[in-house]
DNA sequence: CTTTTTATAGATCATGCGATCAACAAAAGT
DNA sequence: ACTTTTGTTGATCGCATGATCTATAAAAAG
């Protein structure tokens, strides 16, 4: 249950054969290993457990790390980094493509990223405990993400209502809910997402009168 | 900041004014006072604080719940209670309304009853947390809103395309998502929830053919 | 008024956790 | 080979927390 090596660190039973790494390969497994770990058990798991799961003491956490916080803090940016990559708001806004086309690339690869367990939790888990970073991600999505859509979808809206943000985020959480749904609440989730997410593209298209090809 | 007294507990700055109360009144005042604050500062905020939030002794606390994650399941029952009321099955189905009208009762009702800090905040924590009384409740509420809904759509769709409990879900994940933007992440929400909602049913209905009025 | 009951307080225990520090040993430098 | 550097350990501190237990006093019972 616990007694868990990495492959890499070669302790035999008998003692402790102690690895030595260079600091910067140590201190980015000692991260990796903590999303992991704060992702299953929360941010109160404990630094011995994290300790015991990389095969290394917990004193020598607080070697890289000052205090947990700042480890947590380590954890926060290794998980929100490079989650939106910088070229969306420009493919977003390329009008050469339908707009469901690019709704659709989006949502698709943007769910293969964030339907993972690790982020899905430790995102939620951030974001119940107030932290900074969470909020800063959410308002650089809305900047970058849901503004663009909404300009898009407000340059091809046929009918007389007019596009909202509201209308975005609800399109953005009707999605997003997916994953909230099977790694936070652990309720057995669609079988085919992308066929989800292409029909809640479609319902927020054809609300406003846009059809698949524009 | 703390030093929070129950304007009923009338405890003076001399010393210990001690108040007793009926043991099913105090329970009701200790599991009342949890919810709040356990929704505010997460789970594993300590009993001390609490007692102290309801002028009284941390040790009482384990005079009424044997141990602390006792006093967590009552506060799980206290806040899921009641929280779906029980005649929505039939008003969910009562097809002499125009189902549009139905949704849109149902959903300004229950956003009414769950865009609130307390609930949200406790059933996500208490989700995150893996609590069996979570998935118990998404449960019923699959069984007892979303598969009636689901029904009554399919009674009235008019495309080719059927819709499907994922379609449920994504229409009450849009919406829920609202809640979960302001009082889990601490975004601003929309100024008015109601007109959200009603947008998003119409998409909703939209998608599948089905006009306001059937 | 006296006795009994019991809700509550106060002190305390046991433990788990974050954090510290001196000693050690594996590399790196010479 | 020897010295220096520094990644790592092991022991330990201080504190916070859940839980226990006995004494107390406010009601209830007689």
């Amino acid at each position: 249950m616990d007694g868990r090596l990495d492959s890499e660190n070669a302790e035999s039973e008998t003692g402790t054969a102690r690895r030595r790494l260079p600091p910067k390969e140590r201190r980015a497994q000692i991260v990796n290993e903590a999303v992991r770990f704060f992702a299953e058990v929360g941010l109160e798991g404990n630094t011995r457990q994290l300790a015991k799961r990389l095969g290394v003491t917990q004193s020598l956490l607080f070697n890289y790390f000052a205090t947990k916080d700042e480890l947590l803090e380590a954890v926060y940016e290794k998980v929100y980094l490079d989650r939106l990559s910088p070229d969306w708001p420009d493919r977003l806004t390329d009008r050469t493509v339908p707009l469901r086309a690019r709704l659709l690339a989006f949502y698709t690869e943007y769910s293969g990223l964030i339907f993972e367990r690790d982020w899905m939790r430790i995102f939620m888990s951030s974001g119940l405990a107030g932290a900074v970073l969470n909020r800063r991600y959410l308002m650089h999505l809305g900047d970058v993400i849901l503004r663009p859509v909404l300009a898009e979808t407000e340059a091809l809206a046929q009918g007389d209502t007019r596009p909202t943000m509201e209308d975005i985020w609800n399109l953005h959480g009707g999605i997003v809910y997916i994953g909230i749904r099977t790694h936070i609440y652990g309720m057995p989730g669609p079988d085919d997402p992308e066929t989800v997410i292409a029909q809640s593209i479609d319902k927020y298209l054809l609300y406003f009168g846009i059809g698949p090809e524009d």
